[in-house]
DNA sequence: CTTTACAAACCGCCCGGTCGGTTTTATAAA
DNA sequence: TTTATAAAACCGACCGGGCGGTTTGTAAAG
């Protein structure tokens, strides 16, 4: 077998074991030894790959996200020419992908967070972005911003076991987050001061 | 000093010490010498108040889950008699004292899930009454679980540091989410088949 | 004097990481 | 095509340190 795809079948391997890991005995078993003993590699091997541990979680991080993004560009490429949304469309549909994803997505990211917090810089970097675009597009962003919120508390609450929802009441739920047509009643153009504590803040935009 | 004040200043000592070095070092760095580092108190006196590392998460968990209902419980009183959704109101109003009180709640959540997937169950069981009581009252449950749902989606991406949300926009939106009069206009109410594909389901109320 | 709260030394295990050696692939001169 | 050599992939024994937990001892409370 070539040099390049033995080193490649090495490396995922020993990232599916990682997940693997992690989703069935939590972060916190997460180790060097147990990646080689489920990926079938010796820990040298694992060791060959990845220099250090961190190595590991970052790379996991990062196929994680190459992962959704696959799934997201697509996405919002048709998303474009059929939403008004296409931005907030596109993140609600990837979180939703995600929360049917079981054994994957933000278990890396749990398991980075155990081991290294500065790691979630890199998902943290890209949802600035996400959350730029969705905002700029909006016609009222804190509606918007409360969309993407909740669907994110419903990956979460699926992620962490909190959530009791039942699959097909999760999905009428994203569903209904997914249909424009359902929020436009109350939107907001753009900034209204909302009367109580008369704030001045921005506010100017679309006159 | 007498021996049951004795123990209870050394108990929470110990829990202080946890949440302390959770929110400085991650789930990961939570030890029990760390916490007899950091408390003061010798491994053996730790030890002797909890006879495993287990029963530490446990108590941590007990007594967050004590204070944020110790926070609730009045306010509920007041927002029954205020709110058309007291339980919402609370739920979404606990929610955000949670996201404003950094050094503490979820942090416990978050320690317990790395070592013990296990001990979720307590707060899991916890939510399922109030996800029973927030349905229970509303005229459109899937929306009122919305809210609640962006409600967790904004704390969790406080805690695990996902959020370049500054304070003052949280709070905002975290406002928007308990002012009940903004969402009247897309209750639907209670249920309504969504006839298959077609979506029949815009806005209807309020012609 | 018994019991409880705490201290400190200690134990065995497993962790992340290293190292010397072996096998497989890559390169290229004969 | 063969053969000599190097480089890369892989193995598994090993190491120091830190982990959760135990034991032994002491001082205070009852």
């Amino acid at each position: 077998m070539d040099n390049a795809t033995r080193s490649e079948r090495s490396r995922n391997a020993a990232l599916d074991a990682a997940i693997a890991i992690v989703a069935r005995d939590g972060p916190g078993r997460l180790t060097l030894d147990a990646i080689a003993r489920e990926s079938g590699l010796s820990k040298g091997g694992v060791m060959h790959q990845f220099r250090t541990k961190e190595a590991v979680l970052k790379a996991l991080l990062e196929r994680q996200m190459l992962h959704f993004e696959q799934f997201s560009t697509p996405y919002r490429a048709k998303a474009r020419a059929e939403s008004e949304n296409p931005e907030l469309a596109t993140e609600i549909a990837t979180v939703r992908e995600a929360a049917n994803t079981p054994n994957s997505a933000a278990l890396a990211l749990l398991a980075a967070m155990v081991e290294n917090p500065d790691l979630m810089a890199l998902p943290r970097a890209s949802d600035e972005k996400t959350i730029a675009a969705i905002r700029a597009e909006a016609t009222d962003p804190d509606l918007a911003m409360l969309r993407w919120a909740a669907a994110r508390g419903l990956l979460l609450g699926e992620l962490f076991g909190m959530s009791p929802l039942p699959k097909v009441e999760r999905e009428r739920l994203f569903a209904r987050l997914l249909d424009d047509s359902q929020w436009r009643a109350l939107e907001k153009p753009a900034k209204r001061r909302a009367a109580a504590a008369s704030k001045s803040t921005t506010a100017r935009k679309r006159a």
